[in-house]
DNA sequence: ATTGAGACCTGTCGGC
DNA sequence: TGCCGACAGGTCTCAA
């Protein structure tokens, strides 16, 4: 479930059962995600209000009345799973962590793959942490703009699809959604990122389209996720490979190449 | 400094 | 039904 779409979704609908509510319990059933978690984690925690719970990039981040910050990520495949008080509980084998929030409702961290992250930080190091501190813009924002892509993008040889997954020039965007913003603008892929940009790193006409590309398809992303349930009208290009390209007046076809070990769909016939 | 390949771990799906 | 390979929405490390 994991691109900022679906983490924001996540965020929403556990917001209502963390905040403001003192954690009571923590069952640390696997403390061996990404990274081993920290020492005395669960001591960390015990006793602690969550005071706000808010969203960077895929990164979930509760702070909390100590002043240190619960950071979490999903990964390939984590997400929350909410059990509201005195029902019965039914433990999944992957979920790894278990909160037992002072309302009486209980929050589990299930990642099967267990690529997700849970890491505690001072405000110190959430300031100086070597990911955390060099993400780049959130893409919703107005940080995030073809003045700042087309800088970022100035003579860089990789491939578009490549600059829009590295987190360090937008923060948040994974394979599915960086698909579906390129198809949306009308670039290939395969496109070089220097294309965004003149030699002096001002931003082109692309540069502008890909950018509102992005933020329309984030934005229908997360209204889909909150309400919408239809599958079939989700995605225009991802996981569409041989079907019909879906921009009106096209008559391509919707192809998959790897890039850089991940399967990228793009139709040939409309993204130039 | 950039870039791509491989690794991490588990589950699911299609083909034989 | 059972086995096997291919693949999956993310990131990190390493070598070129």
């Amino acid at each position: 479930m994991p691109e900022l779409p679906e983490v924001e979704a996540s965020r929403l609908e556990v917001d209502p059962y963390f905040t403001r509510y003192r954690i009571d319990n923590v069952e640390v059933r696997r403390p061996d995600l990404r990274d081993r978690f920290p020492t005395r984690f669960r001591e960390r925690l015990l006793g602690q209000t969550v005071e706000t719970f808010a969203r960077r990039a895929k990164y979930l981040l509760a702070t909390l009345t100590s002043d240190e910050t619960l950071v979490m990520h999903f990964g390939m495949s984590g997400s929350f799973t909410v059990s509201p008080a005195g029902g019965a509980l039914e433990i999944d084998k992957h979920d790894h962590v278990v909160f037992h929030m002072s309302s009486g409702v209980i929050i589990a961290f299930n990642d099967p793959r267990r690529f997700g992250l849970m890491t505690l930080l001072t405000p110190r190091q959430l300031r100086t942490h070597p990911v955390l501190s060099r993400l780049g813009p959130e893409p919703l924002s107005d940080d995030f703009d073809a003045p700042t892509l087309a800088r970022a993008c100035r003579g860089r040889k990789a491939p578009l699809k490549a600059v829009l997954l590295d987190q360090r020039v937008v923060a948040g965007l994974g394979n599915i959604y960086a698909a579906e913003a390129l198809h949306v603008a009308g670039l290939s892929p395969m496109r070089a990122a220097s294309a965004l940009a003149t030699a002096d790193g001002e931003p082109k006409e692309a540069a502008f389209r890909l950018v509102a590309a992005v933020k329309a398809v984030l934005l229908r992303a997360i209204s889909f996720q909150v309400t919408d349930r239809d599958r079939s009208t989700r995605f225009r290009v991802y996981d569409r490979e041989s079907l019909r390209c879906l921009r009106r007046g096209c008559r391509g076809t919707i192809a998959r190449r790897t890039q850089a070990g991940r399967s990228t769909f793009y139709c040939p016939a409309c993204q130039r």
